[in-house]
DNA sequence: TTTCATATCTAAGCGCCGTATAGATGCCAT
DNA sequence: ATGGCATCTATACGGCGCTTAGATATGAAA
């Protein structure tokens, strides 16, 4: 799993082949079946790894705001992991898909993830007895979250992005622009 | 390509290799050469027809409903599209991304979709003159609707979708709680 | 009508891929 | 000392993207 993570950020997500992580390791292209049922195996137990490093990140993120701002700190923690990390995330997300149900521990982070979202709506004025509500606003915080993080590479946002003044202020005004998060505070 | 848009329905993007292609299309499996400099290409193509369908799809979308309501029937469609064409709407993500610059008339064809949100926005109360926010609101719109897209299949959202009543209502309720997209009206 | 360029295709082969099988090696508890 | 277990190797199969070399048809020019 180290040689997988270590050939995610060297090359790609695409140059992540069994045959090559075993190389990169050291051992005949066999090996890894003995430790993984197949490639799919492997790539969900590198996933699971990306959840739990997120889960952290935002985490730590929360814990450096308060109030309101708790949420879109949230939010750029998640767009900003997406951007130093983006092969790891297209795997998270390529894992995820096309799936019946998760690998438990990776349903385990992930889920963590989403309810720090919730959790956080509801620390700050949400009404946790409108299940329904509340979980529409979480979902709709992640997909907005999502649709920004696979988009923030894109070359035709750089103009924008020079705009507004950097990356992360691009970040800001695209997340408070749905009506989720509050504009962040000017730090970090 | 007609060979590949079948394969792609029928198939999964997975099963999406130019040799099988050719097996479909009744041609060997170095003929495609002969017409696209390598899979890629291909690959594009299709993307660009993708594009092209979509662009019409939210046409009619918009044209079938009236004032801010507009944008929310541009963000149902969007959203409708990769739910019934998944496979090659993934295609148009993976030919759009890892790319410096998109082919010609792929571009224009995404253009063409973008400039129909803004232009919208425009029509219905955007102060044009303010190029930057306007530019992120159709930014933010986008984004909104491409992260719902992409989870719209998700097993996870399965009983949001019957607490609300379907699908359908789902994907307005989650584009209304972004702050762009009005509730749309009840029909279609 | 012959000739020749062009478009389209096939056949064969290269190296890489995921995967399966069979067997080797080393270690640890009995 | 022995037997089970974890780990690994060697080898092989078919599929993949792609390349090269050569075949076949078509249509314009001579």
């Amino acid at each position: 799993m180290d040689a997988a993570r270590r050939l995610l950020e060297a090359e790609g997500p695409s140059a992540l082949s069994l045959r090559a992580v075993a190389r990169e390791a050291g051992v005949s292209p066999a090996a890894p079946y003995h430790h993984f049922k197949d490639k799919a195996e492997l790539l969900d137990a590198v996933a699971q790894e990306g959840w739990d490093i997120l889960g952290q990140l935002m985490q730590e993120a929360k814990a450096g705001a308060t109030g309101m701002h708790q949420l879109t700190a949230l939010g750029i923690a998640y767009v900003c992991f997406a951007r130093d990390n983006p092969a790891l995330y297209r795997v998270m997300y390529d894992a995820a898909r096309d799936k019946d149900a998760l690998p438990e521990g990776m349903q385990q982070n992930k889920d963590s993830a989403y309810c720090m979202v919730r959790d956080t709506m509801i620390e700050h004025g949400a009404d946790p007895t409108q299940e329904t509500h509340l979980e529409l606003a979480s979902v709709a915080a992640w997909c907005g979250a999502h649709g920004l993080a696979e988009m923030a590479g894109f070359k035709q946002f750089d103009h924008l992005k020079d705009a507004l003044g950097g990356e992360r202020a691009f970040f800001d005004a695209v997340l408070s622009h749905m009506g989720l998060f509050p504009k962040a505070e000017p730090h970090c």
